[in-house]
RNA sequence: GGAGGAAUACCCAAGUCUGGCUGAAGGGAUCGGUCUUGAAAACCGACAGGGCGGGAAACCGUCGCGGGGGUUCGAAUCCCUCUUCCUCCGCCA
C-alpha cells in the first residue's frame, strides 16, 4: 500500500511514477485525497463532540456521588448522540473508500528502473554460461523425460486435471535432491529455515499483494474459513510478522522456505501446455528478507548472487535481466529475473524473481520495526526471491545435460544427493 | 466430534459478580540513581506501547483491557459474535 501522507504532499511525483507502469492511474489517486480530506474534516468534528460528550459524563459520575441531580446533563448528551453516530459513519465509509482503492493501486517502480511497457523493454545485465552444443538432436524433456519414465503427464491428468505430473524414479529423486541441495547452499550463507503452511487467509494474501486484485489466480479451499492454497512461499514468509514490531538489531531476517505452491494460471490457457514449466503445482525454494530500509537495495544484491549461486554451481547456462517499469509484478519496486537456457525452447526462461517491495507490503501487512527500544517504529522493508523454481531447474538439468543415449549427466554437486553420476 | 475453562501492558497478575476520579493495583524484567574498590543485595526514581487527527513545536484531542458489534450519559466490567489458547473424552499420522 502506498503511502497516504506521500500523496498528499507529493501527488504529481506519485502519480508519475505510478503511471510508468503503463497505466492511467490519475482518477484513482484524487479519489483517494478527496476522500481523505473528507475523512479528515468529519473526524475532527466527531473528535471535539466526543471530548465534549466524555467531560459530560465524567461528571455525570461525579454529580451523582455528591447526591446531585444529573437529568439536565443527561439531555445536554443526548443531543449530540445521533450527531456523532452519523459523523462517525461517514468518516468510516471515507476511510473504506481510500482503503478499497489503496489495496488496488500497484507499488511505484524504482526511480532507476528502466522505462518500458512491456517484456520486450527489459534490460538484460548479464549473461553467464554458455549454451550446450549438442552432437545429437537433443530432446524437449516433454519427450525425453516420458521416454525414460521420469515424468507421468497421463495418469497425472486421470488423477487430478492436466497441469498435473507424477515424478517417477531417478526423475522423483533429482527433483527431491534439488530441494535439498538448494536449501543447504541457503543454509551456508545464514538463510534461515523455514517449513511455512500451505493454507494462508485473505488477510495473508492481501497483505502480500496478491489480493484482491488476482484473486482468480489462487486455489480457494471450499471451507468456510476462506483459506487458499498457498501460491509462493512469500505469502506464508512475508506474513510471519505482520502486525508485529521487529527490534533493529535483528534486521536483517533472512529465510529460506521450501514449498509446493499451487496456482489457477488463470491467465495462461493455452500457453506452455508441453512438458511440466507451467504447472498447477510445483515446488519452489523461495528467500525472504525483512530489512531496514537503507539496506534493503544491498540485501536485494545479496539476494540475487545467492539465487546465481545455484545455478553457477549446477553449471547451468543463464541470463539475468532487470524488469521494465511495464513489467515489474504489482507489490515490487524493483525485480531482477533470472532465465536458464533451455535447449528446447531454444531461448532462456524464467527459473527465478528476485524483488524488493520496500516498504509496499510492509505498510499492507503493518510490519515495523524500532532502531533503538524508545525509537518510533518505523516500516521494513520486505524482500523476496526465487532460489529457485525446483520444477524448471529440474528441466534445465535434463535438457542441458542430456546425452545421446537418453540418458543425463548429474551435475558434480548433486552427486553426493543422487549417488550417481548419470542418471 | 463432545464437555468445560481462559484471553488485561515486555512477562506474571488484581480488577469483571455489585458499570462512574481505574488507561488500569501489585510483582518481575528493563532503564536511571544512591550505597559499594567492583558486583550482588537493599533503597530511591522512571516505565504502556501504538493507531488516527490537529499543530512549526511544545502539546492537545480521539481510539485503545484478544478482534468486531451492541446496551448505556458512561463499559476492562453487562449482552451478542468471531478468533486464539488450555483441560478432559472420542478419533487420528
Amino acid at each position: 500500500m502506498l503511502d497516504i501522507q506521500l500523496l498528499r504532499s507529493d501527488k504529481e511525483a506519485v502519480i508519475k511514477r505510478l503511471n510508468q507502469r503503463n497505466e492511467d492511474f490519475t482518477e484513482r489517486i484524487e479519489a483517494v485525497l478527496t476522500a481523505d480530506q473528507k475523512r479528515r474534516e468529519v473526524l475532527q468534528k466527531v473528535e471535539q463532540l466526543k471530548m465534549a460528550r466524555n467531560q459530560l459524563s465524567k461528571s455525570v459520575g461525579e454529580a451523582k456521588q455528591r447526591g446531585e441531580d444529573v437529568n439536565a446533563i443527561l439531555a445536554r448528551v443526548e443531543d449530540s448522540k445521533s450527531e456523532i453516530q452519523s459523523l462517525e459513519k461517514e468518516a468510516i465509509h471515507a476511510e473504506e473508500t481510500i482503503r478499497e482503492i489503496l489495496l488496488r493501486i500497484p507499488n511505484m517502480p524504482h526511480l532507476k528502473a528502466p522505462l518500458g511497457t512491456s517484456e520486450n523493454d527489459n534490460v538484460e545485465i548479464k549473461t553467464v554460461g554458455n549454451k550446450p552444443v549438442f552432437k545429437f538432436p537433443p530432446k524437449a524433456h516433454w519427450d525425453l523425460a516420458v521416454e525414460r519414465d521420469f515424468l507421468d503427464f497421463e495418469r497425472a491428468a486421470k488423477i487430478s486435471t492436466s497441469r498435473f505430473v507424477i515424478y517417477k524414479n531417478d526423475g522423483a529423486r533429482l527433483e527431491r535432491a534439488l530441494i535439498q541441495f538448494m536449501m543447504d547452499m541457503h543454509a551456508d550463507k545464514g538463510y534461515q529455515e523455514l517449513m511455512l503452511p500451505y493454507l494462508v487467509n485473505a488477510t495473508s494474501m492481501t497483505a502480500t499483494g496478491q489480493f484482491p486484485k488476482f484473486k482468480e489466480d489462487a486455489f480457494e479451499v471450499k471451507d468456510d474459513r476462506e483459506l487458499y492454497l498457498n501460491p509462493t512461499a512469500e505469502v506464508p514468509g512475508i506474513n510471519i510478522y505482520r502486525d508485529e514490531i521487529l527490534k533493529g538489531e535483528d534486521l536483517p531476517l533472512k529465510y529460506a522456505a521450501f514449498t509446493t505452491a499451487f496456482r489457477q494460471e488463470a491467465g495462461s490457457a493455452g500457453r506452455d501446455t508441453r512438458g511440466i514449466i507451467r504447472q498447477h503445482q510445483f515446488n519452489k525454494v523461495e528467500l525472504l528478507k525483512f530489512s531496514k530500509p537503507e539496506d534493503s537495495y544491498a540485501e536485494l544484491d545479496d539476494m540475487l548472487a545467492a539465487s546465481e549461486a545455484i545455478l553457477i554451481a549446477l553449471k547451468l547456462p543463464y541470463r539475468v535481466i532487470e524488469l521494465c517499469t511495464g513489467d515489474i509484478g504489482f507489490a515490487m519496486a524493483k525485480t531482477y529475473d533470472i532465465e536458464v537456457y533451455l535447449p528446447a525452447y531454444e531461448d532462456y526462461r524464467e527459473i527465478g524473481s528476485i524483488s524488493n517491495a520496500e516498504d509496499y507490503q510492509a505498510r499492507r501487512g503493518n510490519i515495523r520495526f524500532k532502531r533503538t527500544s524508545d525509537a518510533k517504529p518505523e516500516f521494513v522493508h520486505t524482500l523476496n526471491g526465487s532460489g529457485l523454481a525446483v520444477g524448471r531447474t529440474w528441466i534445465a538439468i535434463v535438457e542441458n545435460f542430456q546425452n545421446e543415449d537418453g540418458s543425463i549427466t548429474v551435475p558434480d554437486v548433486l552427486v553426493p544427493y543422487l549417488k550417481k553420476t548419470v542418471i
